[in-house]
DNA sequence: CACGCTATTGCAACTCGTTGCATCAAGGAT
DNA sequence: ATCCTTGATGCAACGAGTTGCAATAGCGTG
């Protein structure tokens, strides 16, 4: 599992050598972008960019958004974080080097698992081959309802009522 | 292929029996509504929000866009639209019935290429038993990259310099 | 160490979508 | 045909995210 397409572009990133390899590229090494490599390192999981902008603020309150978006953009690109999306479609930013892995969420109740990048790849290579298509585990993120949710809706009332009654 | 989990919920939606069903399940038919199901009848392929509000004010100049919204969680709870997220994450609508279908999505060209059904289902069926979690074919969004970019990223300069310079 | 190029910042304006609430009206009951 | 319940509408305020632009400040160069 060491050198598959589907796993294209991963590598380590030190948390240390960002400034060096900003530097590198012709890019800038900032305070603000400090401040946010300081909140990215000290982050758990998943988060919005929002979030990202909230938790600068206590750092740093003179934080302003579209700086602290600009430049998860850049880490992005650069390999630092990576991005998948929640359920309402919103990005959720996690830190690399994390075990790659998708996402299964569910769309009643919002759980979100992660799902093993072992369990997608055969899917993904399929697609490789059948579509030509590099598709990335880290980005994939199936809807779906969770284990739970099925139970309640198959104990209830069908679907479609519950999903009215309870939708709006 | 009749009966999989994997295409629950998925029934003929007559277009004109969309009154009666609202009705039945104590909904109502506004002529809102009427002027947002006469969009929907015109449109093929995939559609956001916004644009199906754009088109509603050109039958209807007065349409405003919370009852267009909330009016499409409606219609998707009783079956007749569904929706798929784009690139940026966004909601994209499609009328029902058409074929049960996931998306690729090129992350670097946009490009939406729709994925059968078929091709998805021996890895939602696994999802299912080993996961115990019941995937949407239609709610399907695989990023990746397409045989294009993939042929254009490859015969260049290397992925990360090439999204810094143009991805800023 | 001062200079100059240009990446980055901060602001303001904007788009898209969501939500709370007072008002309106669909449509079943009488 | 009228009444009444309550679902639907329209508005206004809000939150998230994006973008253009003038001002600022990294940082490589001389």
């Amino acid at each position: 599992m060491t050198d598959l397409p589907v796993l294209r572009g991963r590598q380590a990133p030190p948390w240390d050598s960002v400034p060096e390899r900003l530097r590198q590229l012709g890019l800038r090494w900032t305070s603000q972008r400090a401040t946010l490599l300081t909140v990215l390192e000290a982050t758990e999981g998943h988060v919005t960019r929002s979030q990202l902008v909230e938790r600068c603020r206590e750092v740093e309150p003179a934080t302003t958004p579209s700086t602290v978006y600009r430049t998860l953009d850049v880490l992005e690109s650069i390999g630092v974080i990576s991005h998948s999306h929640g359920l309402d479609g919103r990005e959720e930013f996690h830190v690399r080097p994390a075990a790659a892995h998708g996402h299964l969420i569910c769309a009643e109740c919002g759980w979100d698992e992660e799902l093993p990048a072992a369990d997608a790849v055969p899917f993904l290579q399929a697609l490789a081959r059948g579509h030509r298509f590099e598709a990335q585990v880290d980005h994939l993120t199936v809807m779906g309802r969770c284990q739970d949710c099925s139970e309640i809706a198959h104990r209830t009332v069908p679907a479609q009522t519950k999903a009215v009654v309870g939708g709006n």
